[in-house]
DNA sequence: TGAATTCTTGAGTGATTGCTCAACTATCTT
DNA sequence: AAGATAGTTGAGCAATCACTCAAGAATTCA
């Protein structure tokens, strides 16, 4: 009983997602959020409690659609190794839409919180070690399957790729990177199927 | 004639610099600089006229300390690949000391700034270029000397090894990275010493 | 229909932002 | 010593920040 919502939660989550992966945390201002979300003051907080509650709500959609997606890549490739190609292949093709970013908003938020930021930075780190994991889970089941030679090390190799996107999608960033960023995704989609044997 | 200044305009850039550098641009106030600098704000603005101003002068600096340092390892180098690979080793060995961020001052404003920014945005790609630009010269020199097959492409192995380098200090940047980054670091160098016929 | 409940509203909170400027201080020249 | 010049000071400005809360609006119950 009483009144009921008068938006979406998940819309407006996915705009709240948009808006601060554009701009960042520090630069986006409730005055923004209002506007984009359509929402007053009162309305926000008793929905999310604080701007920073609702950029960790906005982050955590972001990091949800990318294990999604990394997930769904993997499994219709017919193998990890060219699952991971792909993905980064994929990454490259993401950047010539229209994205709120090219940077990845994780990165972004890792490089604009203080080192010893109780919340966000926690936050965002931990959604990077789990990126990270699922990159050496790939590589874990592509040596399982001989793809990769038996002394490889995946931890390593899924480092080494989660810098590399890290990359990338920085140099993205540039207003002037230009057709670059398409090539160089395929430059490391390369390097990964390189190390197939 | 006149009054003398009662600071040292180099001393005080170096400590801009290294406060921005960590906090960034947005989060950086006027008060933080006020106290980091010893100055009042009157003197911050007839000495650089705008918080962007002294921003960008910071910024100059640290591009210019980066391209000091890369020339340096270069020309001491027996090899313009040796001096790349070097040159990525060496950035590995920066982020054990205690770096005001361990990401790139570039990156982080690349990312914290918006896509049409007149000012800070145009200025911080303009640098980038000139960095890959440097990285450009040297793949040329070493194709030059035979150190690389002559098929290669200075300005796409140029790219390829800035992406590396961005994603390495943003890699860097996780508080969890530990001595992961001086291993990626090694494993980005040999990826270049693995270029050499 | 009216009480109870839930959600929305937006003017307004104190704090902080980047920045200014009239008063003041130090140094130079004569 | 006195005037001219250059640099420093810090209280304070208008604007903006994240956020609050009393009042009003919409819905469900009896």
């Amino acid at each position: 009983m009483g009144r009921t919502t008068g938006y979406d939660r998940d819309t407006v989550l996915q705009s709240a997602m948009e808006l601060f992966w554009a701009r960042g945390y520090h630069s986006t201002s409730l005055k923004d959020l209002e506007r984009v979300l359509d929402m007053r003051p009162g309305s926000i907080y008793t929905a999310f409690g604080s701007k920073e509650a609702l950029f960790c709500a906005a982050l955590d959609r972001y990091a949800i659609n990318g294990q999604r997606n990394l997930a769904e890549t993997l499994a219709k490739a017919q193998s990890p190794i060219a699952g991971l190609a792909a993905h980064v292949r994929m990454i490259g093709r993401l950047m010539s839409g229209n994205p709120p970013s090219r940077a990845c908003m994780m990165v972004k938020t890792l490089l604009e919180t203080p080192d010893d930021d109780p919340v966000l930075r926690r936050t965002v780190e931990r959604m990077m070690r789990e990126v990270e994991a699922g990159f050496a889970d790939a590589f874990r089941d592509a040596r399982r399957a001989g793809e990769i030679p038996p002394g490889s090390n995946p931890e390593r190799l899924a480092a080494r790729l989660q810098v590399s996107i890290f990359g990338l999608r920085a140099y993205a960033q540039r207003s002037d990177a230009g057709e670059n960023t398409q090539r160089l995704a395929d430059d490391i989609a390369r390097e990964i199927e390189a190390l197939a044997v």
